[in-house]
RNA sequence: GCCGACGUAGCUCAGGGGUAGAGCAGCUGAUUCGUAAUCAGCAGGCCAAGGGUUCAAAUCCCUUCGUCGGCUCCA
């Protein structure tokens, strides 16, 4: 092979050669296959435009729209072409940023007047004009220098700060058009690529996240390979609503928030309440069964105490105070301090060690009102919070036990989660030493246990590393529930101490730890998780009676009355309506079993249960449901939770 | 907290300066019915709260509270 040319192996292990240059649409375009199909090429792994030329030979591929690069790049060039035409429509704008995201794209502009919902359609109007013009998107590299002076010409002062933090002398940009946008890429080859695309939303967003920068307007949208695909999503976001835990909340009855209460507050009505109940009554066994021993302590601390911990002059801004007799107080954002308490309240071996303690916690947080979402971030809620005191050496072994808890109940509901280590922020108390031996800790046993996670630099607590587990709601938003926090500083900072075998006083080690996290933000992720029809065991109602005419009422008061007695979960319903009237309402609250009650029934003294899936069962007796109904909470609990509740 | 949208009956929503509307739910009556809506009648609102503009405000303006979508923060 001379120098004049280059060498593509393709996927299927075919190699051609060509003249050197040639646009990666040829090259890939004479393996016959899939023309038209692709939207970037990739050389040894590096994704490139189609249109660049092959300046070395190696392994080819073609990456195909509808594959994970190939919508990125899709989404990310239609949010150039949006950006294209909000220049065209406002050409005062300035630029910032317009990435691809997980489900689309967005872009964020400075402009005079905020989009509106009009403004949206106009952009997409124009859009469409773009892409009929299959205007061709070109790549163009060039010195620093220059493309700051370029930007700077035209006043775009974000594209400069851009430039200002990029270090190659290099730079590319696309042009498509009039429009010119700075760009790593790749991109489409010309604007008629895009083809299915909808603006979305547009929301106010700091430049770089940063709220002491100026707010830019963004436009979220996504696009697609087709419109089936468009149309797909779209349904997915209507789907999505109809899981909304705010939603179902009202729609099954099960809580409500309230103006006058104020925001973050949310009340429980009989049936969420009872859903809480179970959690926590599953909670509580499942702690004790593990070496957890259950503690309370007080919401009001006297302030003095959190000058101590270090909460006063780091979370200060989230907590309550109040005056009680000319003292002040402050309302717990965590439980920790009553906790440390209890160590403290005698001596301690090495032989008590590790201690377990473990509160349903009620704490109160003051959240920024713009954050508030349903039950997911609330201001005061319940944590089911523990925290373990034990030697230096113990510390590997009881991380591991919470990991083990977690994957355990997570299992349990049948979630799928995402775990992330978070290292040291810069507003944090502790040594480096003790921040690298925590952290240590926790990789140590996350890797122990060959479970993959994501580091986030900076996202620790002010007191120490953590991993933290994310579970995602109907929208695919992500919320920390599970959280394991390490922390070194706060027994330091109380002198707690344990008599080792030596007769000398050691320091133990402290772990915070939650695994459902929240309570609140637990059972909103679950409602959504379940779509409100909940598996037997958590059901509020477990077994609606309906009854086909007034005459079987006395019978169906009696059937009540014993599987009541018997720990179900049931609701009469007796009221003087159609059967299919009352079997819809049931099917609409997501009752898992309605109980039907017609005068075979009362002849035979049975029940004809019916599943909310329109499965319909053999005409049985009460004592044959509640075995059925034991067998299956037993079973979707994994043996946790039979018949009632403790 | 910031940007934007929004707040009308229990719920979902219409009405946009001139007497508050619909469907569902509720109540009453009729009907007594076999697996996702029986019929009829009745009742229900200080239009989030407070202030202004106007002869007149649910409607226009301001403030507050709350909700939604984001930013940021976090369980």
């Amino acid at each position: 092979m001379n120098s004049e040319h280059v060498e593509v192996i393709y996927t299927d292990g075919q190699k051609k050669q060509f003249p050197k240059g040639v646009p990666i649409e040829e090259a890939l375009d004479a393996a016959g296959k899939g023309k038209d199909r692709w939207v970037a090429g990739r050389l040894n792994g590096v994704l490139l435009d189609l249109r660049s030329g092959l300046e070395e030979g190696g392994h080819l591929e073609g990456v195909p729209v509808d594959s994970k690069e190939g919508l990125e790049i899709l989404r990310h060039s239609t949010s150039h072409l949006m950006a294209q035409a909000v220049k065209k429509l406002y050409p005062k704008a300035r630029f910032a940023i317009g990435p691809a995201i997980e489900n689309g794209f967005y872009y964020d502009f400075e402009v005079d007047e905020p989009f509106s919902q009009e403004d949206l359609s106009k952009i997409e109007s124009k859009m469409k004009e773009i892409i009929s013009a299959r205007l061709e998107v070109k790549r163009r590299e060039m010195p620093r220098e220059e493309a700051i002076r370029y930007f700077e010409e035209r006043d775009e002062s974000y594209k400069v700060e851009l430039l200002e933090e990029i270090s190659d002398d290099i730079i590319s940009c696309y042009q498509q058009g009039d429009f010119l946008d700075l760009c790593r890429g790749p991109h489409i080859p010309h604007t008629g690529h895009v083809k299915a695309f909808k603006l979305l939303s547009v929301a106010g967003a700091y430049w770089r996240g940063d709220e002491s920068k100026p707010m830019l307007q963004r436009i979220y949208g996504t696009s697609f390979p087709d419109r089936d695909g468009l149309k797909q999503y779209l349904k997915f976001l209507e789907e999505a609503r109809k899981r909304d835990h705010r939603r179902l909340g009202k729609d099954l009855d099960l809580f409500s928030f309230n103006d006058e209460v104020g925001a973050g507050m949310p009340i429980y009505h009989p049936k969420g309440a009872l859903l809480r109940h179970i959690l926590e009554s599953f909670e509580k066994r499942e702690h004790l069964r593990r070496g957890y021993q259950v503690v309370m302590g007080p919401t009001l601390l006297k302030t003095d105490l959190w000058k101590r911990s270090g909460h006063f002059d780091n979370y200060r801004e989230n907590m309550y105070f109040t005056e009680i007799d000319e003292q002040s107080y402050g309302v717990k954002p965590m439980n920790c301090l009553a906790h440390m308490l209890i160590y403290k309240s005698r001596i301690r071996s090495y032989r008590d060690l590790p201690l377990r303690y473990f509160e349903l916690g009620t704490v109160h947080r003051h959240e920024k009102s713009g954050v508030l979402h349903g039950l997911l971030r609330v201001r005061q809620f319940t944590q089911d919070d523990a925290h373990i005191l034990c030697m230096p050496e113990q510390l590997h072994e009881e991380i591991q036990g919470i990991i083990d808890f977690v994957v355990e109940v997570m299992g349990i509901f049948g979630f799928a989660y995402e775990m992330e280590i978070s290292t040291r922020p810069e507003k944090s108390i502790g040594t480096d030493e003790d921040w690298e031996k925590a952290t240590a800790a926790l990789v140590g046993a996350l890797e122990g246990k060959g479970i993959s996670y994501n580091v986030c630099e900076g996202d620790g607590a002010f007191y120490g590393p953590k991993i933290d587990v994310k579970l995602k709601d109907a929208l695919d938003r992500k919320w920390q529930c599970a959280t394991i926090q390490c922390d070194f500083t706060l027994p330091d900072r109380f002198d707690l101490t344990y008599v080792g075998a030596d007769g000398h006083r050691h320091r133990p080690v402290m772990v915070h730890r939650v695994i459902l996290g929240a309570v609140e933000r637990f059972m909103g992720v679950l409602i959504e998780h379940y779509a409100g029809a909940f598996p037997l065991w958590l059901s509020p109602v477990q077994a609606t009676i309906v009854t086909v005419t007034d005459s079987q009422v006395d019978f169906a008061r009696k059937v009540w009355e014993e599987l009541k007695g018997m720990g179900l979960r049931v609701e009469l319903d007796d009221r003087n309506e159609k059967l299919g009237y009352k079997i819809r309402e049931a099917q609409l609250q997501k009752v898992p079993y309605m109980l039907v009650i017609g005068d075979r029934e009362v002849s035979a003294v049975g029940i004809a249960p019916r599943r909310r899936d329109g499965t319909q069962l053999e005409l049985m007796s009460t004592g044959d449901f509640a075995a059925l109904v034991e067998r299956e909470c037993l079973e979707a609990s994994k043996g946790r939770v039979g018949l009632g509740i403790i």
